[in-house]
DNA sequence: GTCTTGACTTAGACAAAGTCCAATGTAGGA
DNA sequence: TCCTACATTGGACTTTGTCTAAGTCAAGAC
């Protein structure tokens, strides 16, 4: 994670304790928090860190392509630091667990001119739905 | 469209002036109209609907399967009507636009059963993203 | 080490999207 | 026509996110 602290660094990324708190907490694989788990987080290593300041922190780690934004369910955001390597996503219907998965195929390719209607399309979000063991089993 | 109310009345739906508007509203091919935007043409219409009775129809439409809820930024859903036929979006990063379009290939099939974690796997969406013409040439 | 400055953070007000509830109205069967 | 369970209403409330003005501070210059 440091690396993504140095990679900041390295862009003219200023380095605050709360930049480096967001990051920290982000830090990790299937991770997929929403901003208000952001800032819970957050919080509980830096109490005073602000609301606006995770909103602002994400959206620049967002926009430096750091960190992905997905919404799965039209509610609350999630950000998923596993942006280095392409993935998709399975949710699960009832309790919303989101799990990177890796299907077969490229769905870029799938999409024939025809019907890209003269969009430049340069990216693609799979979302599969479903309800996950622990759902079923309750 | 008015296949639409029969089936609902025959599947015991209580058909009031509110809801025959909203699923007027949402009568046509490539609508994807936000709740707000069905609101303000139901209110053309029928000037004393509200907006929890919009939300409410919209809500039972989407739940007895024949309006899709489709949420592509995160911010406000959008309801698409054309729950009978397979389809998947192609969204404007620019200014919106959605595009319905029929990629090749099964995404379903696509996801190997070691990925899929457990999950009884039921549905999924594919969003294609890229900038549109008229957005590309301004 | 300290100074300076522009970028960063903060708290709180504000906004958008959606939910909930108690009171009122009405579709459709008896 | 009447009844009643279901639908609608308006407004308060919640959740998620954005904005702003004032204060703070990281990091380069000296």
């Amino acid at each position: 994670m440091s690396d993504l602290l140095e990679r900041l660094r390295g862009r003219g990324w200023r380095l605050t304790a709360q930049r480096r708190v967001v990051a920290e907490v982000l830090n990790g694989d299937h991770v997929h928090y929403t901003a208000d788990e952001v800032h819970a987080l957050a919080t509980s290593r830096l109490p005073e860190i602000s609301r606006a300041t995770v909103y602002n922190t994400l959206g620049e780690l967002v926009s430096l392509g750091e960190v992905i934004e997905v919404s799965t369910d039209g509610r609350a955001k999630r950000y998923d630091p596993n942006a280095h390597h392409d993935h998709h996503h399975l949710v699960c219907s009832r309790c919303g667990t989101i799990r990177d998965v890796h299907p077969a195929g490229n769905p870029l390719s799938d999409l024939p001119e025809q019907e890209r209607f003269g969009f430049a399309v340069t990216a693609v979000e799979v979302t599969y739905r479903g309800v996950c063991p622990s759902c079923a089993s309750a």
